[in-house]
DNA sequence: GTTATATACGACAAAAAAGATCGTATATGA
DNA sequence: TCATATACGATCTTTTTTGTCGTATATAAC
């Protein structure tokens, strides 16, 4: 129930790959396949859809491929996965695109509950930012400044 | 990603429907199958492992069925889903029962951040009680009883 | 200009996970 | 003793996820 998608796992490895390196300097998909074993096309595919969202910035040609664009620590957890995945929904019926109507409807007693974990978990994307989850040490709100307080917990 | 396992949806359900009962009245698989649609095999297995984990008592023979046995605001989400699924596991390299040896040992660059990631989930499930889940007026605490201030919260 | 290397993207195939069902055993109230 | 309920192992089906193939396009290096 609560695995995480491979698209995701795919971004985290390459942001991580990225954020280590020099700024400026740029990162093709057969590096990362290449390094980490994971496939060349699907990686592929994360990034483009990273580069279009303007995480990443996508160079072409010989010598080309992706830099980090945007600062992670204003990007949410929640951010990322919408771009792969789409909106946050822990039940089709929530979901408006996928919805193909729920049989249940007007039996369901759940709708309320559903929607009420739906939207804690949401709370709890927003709130956890891909800078922090690549950098423990420093707990980061997104779209906010970390404080000098926070920069100093330890990590784990 | 997110999306909630039909194993829970179904305890999630029953829970809810026994909850509108008076202390004491029982409540068939046959009753929630035909009331609300879901697949009586899959329920009552669900019913069985809630009864076996003492979430729920059962009652055998005729005008048998189930009860709820435990206060469960001092039931976690967290809880619920453990019984049901087992250890939550963002990544299978997280849970060493189905961890068949991660193909890219030594050299994946996101354990720390999946593991990071695993425990604020866990951190956030074992936060929410079914009973905040079901009845969102009060925002409870598992392991702790509601305070008035909660109590108060208005719902959504 | 030509070539090597990279991204861009639609369509399809394979694998894995989730979900539903079947069959049978057991308990018990009417 | 029969109707109705839970208990539970095994298996089949469906859905979802994941990976691959083929082709087009861009561009730096030569």
């Amino acid at each position: 129930m609560n695995k995480l998608n491979r698209k995701v796992e795919y971004a985290l490895i390459g942001l991580k790959h990225m954020r280590a390196k020099t700024p400026g300097e740029l990162t093709s998909v057969k590096e990362l396949s290449q390094t980490y074993g994971v496939p060349f096309e699907a990686a592929s595919r994360v990034m483009q859809v990273l580069a279009q969202k303007g995480v990443l910035r996508s160079e072409q040609g010989a010598h080309g491929g992706y830099m980090i664009a945007r600062d992670l620590a204003r990007l949410s957890f929640h951010d990322l996965t919408e771009m792969l995945l789409g909106p946050v929904a822990v039940a089709r019926c929530l979901d408006e695109e996928k919805d193909a109507g729920c049989e249940m409807r007007g039996t369901c007693n759940i709708i309320s509950p559903v929607t009420t974990l739906n939207r804690r978990l949401l709370e709890f994307y927003k709130g956890l930012s891909v800078a922090e989850l690549l950098e423990p040490r420093a707990r980061q709100t997104p779209q906010a400044a970390p404080t000098l307080e926070q920069e100093v917990r330890t990590e784990l």
